[in-house]
DNA sequence: GATGCGGCTGAGAGCCGGATGAGAATCCGG
DNA sequence: CCGGATTCTCATCCGGCTCTCAGCCGCATC
């Protein structure tokens, strides 16, 4: 099994490498998101470790862009515990796991095993609900084929919805997952961003469960208003 | 095998994750509800030891809360034996099986093998009960295939009832789980809710059992008017 | 057939959850 | 450093949900 650690700072690259390859693994480290990206293109790798701050290229930029240009390895992520950076963030950008700093060693080698034992997953190329598209990748939406510009709040809150096709999502786990959940939000700006929402992909694609939250819906083709 | 293990009291956090990993097992260590539900979502366990009472988010909530995102990875509940927290709750809400205690360590180990072994399965996404139909987590329900709009009250109602097809359920226990136990609430108000929910599902699905409660009946079909 | 008890139901008061418009604060590009 | 876009808060409004009450019905027992 190959490993690409992407990780700028030596003595954790130094101990990474050692540690996995004495697992038995082959690992490879570069030391800046750029270097990184370049090598998890071309490299063939079965899974890579990657560090959120680094050099020239963040962490969530390699991802994103790995995963635009349809590389679906399986990507670990590491970020130090100050909340700057969060967990949502990684996990939206593509990444297929998360770990904050300082970690412990055996439970790094245990996702990261959990990891290759899913594998790489053909992912969607874009999400899909009804007549809502919206690319992660390319950041695009369209609804009903013509394309609609969100802000990034909208964006994402239309994200978490659509990951969660026609499910009842409450306030709360929106709170948590959209915003950060580090900030204390009003929980009325829910109500606010899906009004938003609503007003650019239709009202009736995202209804209301009263005391429950808040579910996309399919609207019947022809009756569809944007 | 992964677990996880979630319990704010430091001396059985400690004692559960020796004793565990001296038989094998690689362990995690959650000390509130909140962190245990992140690393239940993601971290690819293959079950999970849950206290009741966490702080933050409590283990019934944790629970409910995976299942509705469709997460299946079996749950061991432990609780206190002070009655306040019950067995049927937990298990109603999705948890595999469930320990007072205090327990025996042996039996702990019993039960959690015996569930490693069932492993996480693919449960049904509906419950369902003659011609009617629950799915809890897009929070709909179809009699006789055509949707019904019910709303918090009514839905909670239904779906505590069919979670006991064709049982007899007391208006005390209806009290008791279907509204918030410490407020008090005048016992009609049940009965007012079944006639609600008799309107909407139609009346023969719902039947009064003088003196003891009520139950759900299978009516049928061609029979059925809603 | 009278009486009593348990259950049913219509009406209505109050409350709560959600929607929305306005505006302050912040960010970001130029 | 400015201006527009974006994010978020606040106050307010609205509708419908929840629950209580009072009276009625029907079953059951005598």
């Amino acid at each position: 099994m190959r490993l690409l650690v992407v990780e700028d700072e030596a003595r954790l690259a130094a101990a990474l490498r050692r540690g996995l390859q004495a697992e038995g693994f082959a690992v490879d480290v570069a030391a800046d998101g750029q270097d990184g990206l370049e090598m998890a293109r071309h490299g063939g790798y079965d899974a890579m470790i990657l560090d959120v701050m680094l050099p020239r290229l963040s962490g969530y930029r390699v991802v994103r862009q790995l995963r635009a240009e349809r590389h679906w390895l399986p990507v670990l992520m590491l970020s130090a515990k100050d909340g700057e950076y969060d967990q949502a963030d990684g996990l939206d950008c593509g990444a297929d796991d998360y770990l904050t700093k300082p970690f412990s060693y055996v439970v790094l080698l245990a996702r990261l095993r959990a990891l290759l034992r899913r594998g790489a997953q053909a992912r969607p190329v874009v999400l899909a609900f009804g007549d809502v598209e919206l690319d992660p990748a390319e950041r695009r939406v369209l609804v009903a084929g013509t394309e609609v510009t969100l802000t990034t709040r909208e964006f994402a809150l239309l994200e978490y919805l659509i990951r969660r096709p026609g499910q009842v999502v409450s306030k709360t786990e929106l709170l948590d997952h959209v915003w950060d959940a580090s900030l204390e939000t009003a929980p009325n700006a829910v109500e606010v961003y899906v009004g938003y929402l609503r007003r650019k992909i239709g009202r009736d694609r995202l209804e209301t469960v009263r005391g429950a939250g808040y579910r996309l819906a399919i609207v019947p083709p022809g009756t569809g208003v944007s």
